[in-house]
DNA sequence: GATTTCTTGTGAATTTTTTCACAAACACTT
DNA sequence: AAGTGTTTGTGAAAAAATTCACAAGAAATC
């Protein structure tokens, strides 16, 4: 679910491996750290942390047990400290530059939120089959023409790409940018991808999120 | 899975309990059996419609099992019978009414975007605090004061909503919401939403997303 | 400084999910 | 109608994830 939504298997060369949910996990945790720093607390119990977290103190130990201990017994957590660690372990403590590919309604919605910079990725550039239409909206990346793709991921090394393009195209894009060296995608689009298998994708598949809300609220 | 990043227990009443990674699964398989369906295609093995959804074949079947046996040995399934039969287990057969919850640039996007009603949703309304600014765009949907919403909840027994408000008043919102009677919510702020546990929380949080993809493609 | 009170870290137990392996059932061919 | 080739359905095994339970460590209190 992401949460869920993703289920393709995931190798790790270095580092222990981490099941893919402790990932996302870290992810959550360290977005309520934020907001415990916001909040000038300097120190967090796995209890207090994990309610925060909608999840159990155990499991948060578990998780962060995956790669070192930071706490102190009878204490708890240093926000700040165990902020930085996540962030190290995650590897977000750097900006990663994404491009987005199909700038339409969802596109535009995306291209516009300011809330991602804020979080460690910043969508350097869009590009559409039809960029000119675009323009004349109030963004602040460039949009470019789908035959300026290649170069420019090659240039600014990008290995993340959003595709918000629509189903019927979508195959077809994802295997442009996989060949133009992209590692990872976020697909909204609603079909099931092919990629090779060192490629990976997340969708987000808005449809089957209200499906399986509906399925678990009827009981 | 995404999506992955929904972690709530899940408990149900009536019927065998289904694990929520197979519910995901099943609506990735009726969407493969649409497509075959529309490709004419009238049965399919275990293993075709297991390489479309990208799961093993074995799984399949086992998601399968957990509510009944379709296929005919030596043969495979019936397309349209198993559609009809997931869609039964699904609950899909008939159309959600679905509201949305702040008119902004992301919910502006759901709210016009006509791929929902293929999928047997449909988003009948929406509500912002400021209604108004948001007419003059194409859409079909009324979009109502946030003070309308109890009684429209009520008299049109909605069950589930889109949540695309600011994290700032996301939890209030939701509150708001639960109070009315919904039951499901698919939230896009990038909080964790406190709810009563019979209400279940579906998160759709992109910037994890892409905080998960980057983890895994630098191995 | 001894004692009490917390809270972590973790091996073990449990639960859940996935995969295996193969008999049973059916279709298709001749 | 017998034989051959597929493909399902499913118990059993394996793997993965979660939860338990508690010893160990540190703080707070007296
Ligand atoms: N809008 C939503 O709320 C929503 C919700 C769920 C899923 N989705 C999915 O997200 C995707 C985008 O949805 P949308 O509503 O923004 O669609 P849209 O039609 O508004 O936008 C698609 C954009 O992609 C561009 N495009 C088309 N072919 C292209 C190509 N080959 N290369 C580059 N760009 C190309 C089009 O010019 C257009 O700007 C679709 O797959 C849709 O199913 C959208
Ligand atoms: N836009 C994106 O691409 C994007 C991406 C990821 C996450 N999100 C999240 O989705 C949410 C919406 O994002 P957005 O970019 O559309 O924001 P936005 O500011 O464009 O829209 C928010 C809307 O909510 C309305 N609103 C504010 N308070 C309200 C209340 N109490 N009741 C009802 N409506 C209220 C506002 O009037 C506005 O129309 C945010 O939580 C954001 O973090 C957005």
């Amino acid at each position: 679910m992401p949460p869920s939504l993703n289920f393709a298997p995931v190798k790790k060369s270095s580092r222990p491996i981490i099941p893919r949910k402790t990932i996302y996990r870290l992810s959550i945790y360290t977005r309520c750290l934020a907001r415990l720093r916001e909040n000038g607390i300097g120190t967090v119990s796995s209890e207090a942390l994990a309610k925060a977290a909608g999840v159990k103190p155990t499991q948060l130990r578990k998780d962060l047990a995956y790669f070192g201990t930071f706490g102190t017994r009878g204490l708890g957590y240093d926000v700040l400290e165990l902020s930085q660690k996540i962030s190290d372990e995650l590897g977000t403590s750097r900006l990663q530059p994404v491009i987005l590919v199909g700038v339409g309604h969802l596109g535009l919605a995306l291209v516009s939120y300011r809330g991602f910079e804020k979080e460690g990725f910043e969508i350097i550039a869009a590009f559409d089959t039809d960029p000119g239409r675009k323009r004349d909206k109030k963004i602040s990346q460039p949009i470019f023409g789908i035959e300026a793709m290649p170069k420019f991921i090659a240039e600014h090394n990008v290995k993340m790409a959003i595709l918000s393009v629509p189903a019927a195209v979508a195959q077809e894009v994802a295997n442009k940018l996989v060949e133009c060296g992209v590692m990872g995608i976020l697909n909204f689009a609603p079909i099931v991808l092919a990629v090779p298998e060192d490629v990976m994708v997340n969708n987000v598949n808005l449809a089957i999120e209200l499906e399986n809300l509906s399925y678990f609220i009827q009981g």
